[in-house]
RNA sequence: GGGCGUGUAGCACAGCUGGAUAAUGCACCGGCCUCCUAAGCCGGAGAUCGCGGGUUCGAAUCCUGCCACGCCCGCCA
């Protein structure tokens, strides 16, 4: 409705202006009405009330008098002290038929740069490592459908002390040594045999279990510290042997994040920073800030205190032997990252909000600017937290290969008579959709439970609710095309409105009015979850259209609603990309 | 102990840059398939917005105190 009240806020200045009333922030007061019976903007009158000497009902009813007529405007009212403001449906067609939901203000072409995910290669994505992938692939998804230029990155955790441990592992355990050290744990799921970030993570764990118990622990540990020590020092042949390790468990994760339409433009690797000097310039350039610190035995922080940061207030970036610390590498990527040309927004986990601030505060330091920063809480299971080490986990594999099983279950019972093939495809994208949705539509800030009945839920308020209307849309585009012609041939015919909206069509182009504003604040505000609420009214709205305006009858079209139909199925469409949803024509 | 976050119907969740009758889904009650896919539509019932104080014409929303839960407070990543 931003179209709206660039229309609607002068003569509302007018108006209060004829009425004595002037400077007055309006553009701020004039906002989309929380009723939406009473219209589409609402002006509370209430502050007017002292300056006039005058009740806020009656000022409202007064100023209806005194707005201006426009071809916008259907219908001015003043109740309860609230200036109502209704668009005339008649002029959204207009406005819908010439420019689309995106307005006559097409929105700016922003470059940025979406880092998500960036989880250890080492182990299987669980349901709660994976709201960082959806929520970072969503944001990237609603960037590019607000028209910005994207790029979607993964940070690829190569040096640390996790990678070290898989490839020592890789490199001294026999498999029976493996399954000797994991005999009270499940085994591999047999569906996931041969993947590799399933198979290797058993090495990893095994490691982990004689690192805290065996006798030879000692030994291991110093060989384990030895590798890392040489990776942080940019050891080629270690960082090979690292990569051989890692690899095929990063490949194993990203093709089970592919089956959610989560893919990445670019990889870099941790290592890059130490092996090409940046690390080292960066930690030379710490040392001589006026708020750098040393510690008896040699390791570096900074007095973040200084700056404002309370508890603790000492950021190490230097360890006593010299080598740099995660967060560092962390800053020298980040002023990498700057020079590429775009704006930086990250998505993390909340147990990294102090280090952000950290990174943050580090890089202004320097004079860089700080990246945005989208949080999520975690994922816990009803048991309690997750956990792949007590076996407390969802793996999403699993819940994947479970959501689809579910979706056919349900498609069988619907449509009998469709083919194992089609009942598959269907499945499949029912099921991904719904898994996406369910953690979508949170923000991200709320701690959040999965449970398997939620996740395989398909109906109202849940994706394949969505994904249903927008199939509505495309039998309807087909039957028209079998039996009247081309869409093309027909919209290029008589699409105008008559006289008489339904309550179904009034509410399906308010939703479409709305839709750009959505786009822009869920992206502007990094609220996916906004996004995802709003496509649910559109689908609920398309509905509403659907049950009291039949675009075929008796094998004539009704251009016009044709016409919208076709609209809210290209918006609909393009909604559910920006989702991550598979937007399938038949279900 | 300190920092950050969360607390809204039986359950889940939106609204939080202050504004009308607190939105939505599940579950519950009732209605709609000779009519473009009923994974749908229509109606009903259900809420001391954690608790107390304050600011305001007006507070779920802002301030403050308390309570409960989560995350963090490594020379780990």
């Amino acid at each position: 409705m931003q179209m709206l009240k660039r229309i609607v806020q002068p003569l509302i200045i007018e108006a209060l202006s004829s009425m004595g009333v002037e400077q007055m922030p309006v553009e701020k007061m004039l906002q989309p009405s929380r009723e939406l019976d009473q219209g589409d903007l609402a002006l509370p009158c209430f502050p007017f009330a002292k300056r006039l000497g005058m009740a806020p009902a009656e000022i409202a009813e007064q100023l209806a008098k005194h707005v201006a007529e426009h071809p916008a405007i259907g219908e001015v009212s003043g109740v309860n002290g609230y200036l109502n403001i209704r668009a005339n449906p008649v002029w959204i067609v207009e406005q819908l038929m010439e420019f689309g939901t995106q307005g006559s203000h097409p929105s700016p072409n922003r470059s940025v740069l979406i880092e998500h995910t960036s989880a250890n290669p080492n182990g299987p994505f669980h349901v709660g490592r994976a709201r960082n992938a959806i929520l970072g692939d969503t944001l990237v998804r609603l960037h590019r459908l607000f028209g910005n230029d994207v790029t979607a990155e993964y940070y690829v955790d190569d040096m640390g002390k996790q990678v070290a441990v898989l490839a020592w592992a890789l490199e001294h355990l026999s498999a029976e040594d493996v399954e000797a050290q994991l005999v009270g744990r499940e085994p591999v799921n047999p569906s996931w045999k041969g993947k590799a970030d399933h198979e290797r993570v058993r090495w990893y764990q095994a490691a982990q279990a004689i690192r805290q118990g065996d006798e030879s622990a000692d030994e291991i540990e110093k060989i384990i510290g030895t590798m890392v020590h040489a990776s942080e020092n940019g050891d080629e042949a270690v960082l090979a042997s690292f990569q051989a390790a890692y690899q095929p468990v990063l490949e194993g994760m990203l093709s089970t994040l592919g089956r959610l339409g989560i893919h990445f433009d670019r990889f870099t690797k941790e290592s890059i920073f130490v092996t090409n000097g940046d690390v080292g310039r960066l930690m030379e350039r710490l040392g001589n800030l006026e708020i750098n610190g040393e510690a008896d035995n040699g390791a570096q922080y900074l007095d973040l205190g200084a700056r404002g940061l309370k508890g603790k207030t000492e950021f190490f970036y230097r360890r006593g032997d010299g080598s740099s610390l995660y967060a560092t590498r962390d800053i020298a990527y980040h002023m990498w990252k700057w020079t590429q040309g775009g704006d930086l927004i990250n998505v993390l986990g909340e147990d990294h909000k102090l280090q952000a601030k950290q990174v943050g505060m580090t890089l202004e330091e320097l004079g860089e600017q700080r990246p945005e920063v989208v949080f999520y809480s975690f994922i816990k299971l009803p048991e309690g937290k997750m956990s792949t080490r007590r076996g407390n986990v969802v793996f999403m594999d699993d819940l994947l290969e479970e959501a689809k099983e579910q979706a056919a279950v349900v498609v069988r019972e619907l449509r009998p008579h469709y083919e194992e093939e089609k009942i598959s495809t269907i499945a499949e994208a029912v099921g991904t959709s719904a898994v996406r949705f369910n953690i979508i539509k949170v923000s991200p800030e709320k701690g959040f439970t999965f449970r398997w009945e939620d996740a395989l839920t398909f109906e109202a308020g849940s994706a394949p609710f969505i994904m249903y209307s927008h199939t509505r849309a495309c039998s309807i585009r087909k039957r028209v095309e079998n039996e009247v012609g081309p869409i093309e041939t027909v919209l290029s015919g008589n699409t105008e409105p008559e006289d008489n909206f339904s309550d179904g069509l009034i509410t399906l182009l308010r939703v479409l009015a709305v839709h750009q504003d959505r786009v822009e604040k869920a992206v502007n505000d990094h609220r996916p979850h906004l996004f995802a609420e709003h496509m649910l009214h559109l689908a609920n709205a398309y509905n509403a259209f659907y049950r009291d305006c039949h675009i075929l009858s008796d094998g004539e079209v009704n251009g016009f609603y044709l016409w919208l139909s076709e609209l809210a199925r290209s918006i609909m469409k393009d909604g559910m990309e920006g989702l991550g949803l598979v937007a399938i024509e038949e279900m």
